[in-house]
DNA sequence: CATGAATGAGTCTTCATTCAT
DNA sequence: TATGAATGAAGACTCATTCAT
């Protein structure tokens, strides 16, 4: 039996393709790069997709996907929907602050990508919003959270929230000018994040 | 008088690449097609910019220069902080909200070009977020607002919500699938965000 | 007023292509070497032609096209049919004997062509067809041909040998047991011809 | 045993690619797909062919051998070279006829070969001339056939014709403006060359 | 200033072939 | 011998930019 097309191979690509990608962004990075930096000739890149884009593709939802699985894992262990929020919150912020190429190339060429590969790149997203439009539904059906606005325009809000906070946190690397003014902590963020939900969200706070 | 020719012409390719960038994205845009739609000869575009990254910087620079000097105009009108930030606030929805495209440009290309054009694209968005922190600081010296959290995040955070909102009504066109589950009114949006600034903000929150 | 897409470039492309195609075969031969043999950079290739499918195809048509119109003038000199086809079959003779790598294209690439570039390639030999038919047919009308046979049959057969003849010809130069075994003059070739017309076609052979 | 498997793999590969070539012309035909074709890996065709060329050339060389050594053991059943040229006039065709993708390969494709593999692959090519010469020559010594052509000729106008005959058969399918306007069988093909051979060949005729 | 034909550097992608298993 | 993953050379084509008119 001869070799098996690996799954290390296909990772290595995908993380090193993360990795170009955030340094150059996509329209720059070159497949030749990609290739090095994952120690493969180029063309065995062609053996595992189908072209650069799909290999922005399969990062967006492959790795935004793992996150969804995690987080539905994750928030069965607790029934409480602030505790929820917060998991995934903390889940998506710990990954990613772990993983800064990742949340550079989420935060920045993830936009851009919706414009081409709409469907295909932006499914994961809308299962990830799915998933927080459901905590705050169940939220909103325990009588925890107010009732009288829209759960998918809540969840909408939070995941921009999240996002920019991300973006912002990812920008202070890049910019000076940003940094020396605007840098605030992922920490400081969360706060923030966490407060706003407790005097936007909950019912108590009418 | 062939400086005010120069100047429309100047305006139209603006105005055009605006058009272009809006509908293929930066990176895809051709020079050819920006001329056409500026009624002009390709040759033309290089006696205005220097190059095709020039257009887009001016785009942002010029065009989000215009909103900051309309907002300063505009908030000098009234002393009250709340007010202040409800006009900060409408007036750059509006000016978005009738220019769809540039719209588009600005929350789907500007992140990118943070990356290659950081301090030139960036500074007239850092100046807006000067005019917001202004604002904030001014509300919490006159304790209106509470004073326990930095100006600056709470400006960055504003600025970041407006521009989620502002994306996602973007978007809405673009993805089926985040209209028919997700789409919400730029409205929805505005009253909510108001809504965060009065429960979030102010000092008789809490 | 700027330089005009100059008709003597597009010819000087097609020229050298014709050379190109004839040395290499059409799938081996460079964009690079067309545009240097024709003295220009390759991105000009792609002002005058889409790919370089396009140019084999303009080739195709063109140059068959400019024989059709020649034949089409040349045989309203007569009206005798017999001299009619000896005009067809010298004209032709004599054009691709000039240019024997257009000979070569035309009988070594035209066939593959067909395959892919059908309708568009094919259309000039149709005409070209047409053009024979036409005439025996007016043979047979006049009583001078034999009308038991379908005259686009005769067409058929009649271009098909010509054709043969120049490959032969053609393919005397590039296969030296061919030549030292076969080489035939395309003098004896067009003589064998003409008998066959008299011997075969002729209602008098009966 | 072990051999024999072999052979058939083999010929499974002739098999294959002969479809391969005819579906898509030999440069863009595919290693990959003849092996898919042939239930075979890729890397197997290597273990019977040199590379892609070789396989073509084997195609012609043998399958133009098979016919010539069943055209030399069929002709010895008669002495009678009329009947000798009808006989490889009809095994020819009738070959052909019932394998139309070695028809389309050998009338399309061995044209651009000998452009680059000549000697290999047009050796057969001259073999199967030869037998012609041979039949006209015996004709001209027994008295039948006229004197004053070069059998040579004679021969490569046959094999002209006899190719053009195919390939405006293999034509027929690809070319609908072909079909409706000069579609001929066969048969109408074999009997004008049978005409033409009594016409214009024989002694009598004059 | 306007024009638009010419330029040619730059890159993705293909695919025949190899070779370790 | 069979396999098929890996290889990497090769080339068509694009398009921002230039510059002669």
């Amino acid at each position: 039996m001869a070799k098996q097309k690996s799954v290390a191979t296909r990772e290595s690509i995908l993380d090193s393709a993360t990795k170009v990608f955030a340094k150059t962004g996509f329209y720059r990075a070159k497949a030749l790069e990609i290739a090095q930096k994952a120690n493969i000739a180029v063309g065995t890149i062609y053996n595992y997709f189908k072209s650069k884009d799909d290999i922005l593709i399969s990062i967006f939802s492959e790795r935004i996907g793992e996150l969804n699985r995690s987080l539905r894992e994750a928030i069965r262990k607790t029934d409480d929907p602030d505790e929820k929020l917060a998991i995934i919150l903390d889940s998506t912020i710990s990954i990613l602050e772990n993983d800064r190429e990742l949340a550079e190339v989420v935060t920045i060429e993830l936009r851009q990508s919706t414009k081409f590969f709409s469907s295909t790149a932006i499914s994961s997203v809308i299962e990830l919003l799915d998933i927080i439009t459901e905590v705050v539904r169940e939220g909103q059906q325990r009588g925890a959270y107010r009732a009288d606005v829209d759960a998918r325009v809540v969840a909408l809000t939070m995941l921009g929230i999240l996002e920019n906070l991300i973006h912002v946190w990812v920008l202070g690397d890049k910019i000076p000018e940003m940094k020396s003014k605007y840098d605030i902590s992922l920490q400081n963020g969360i706060d923030a994040f966490k407060q706003l939900i407790k005097d936007g969200l909950h019912r108590e706070s009418e």
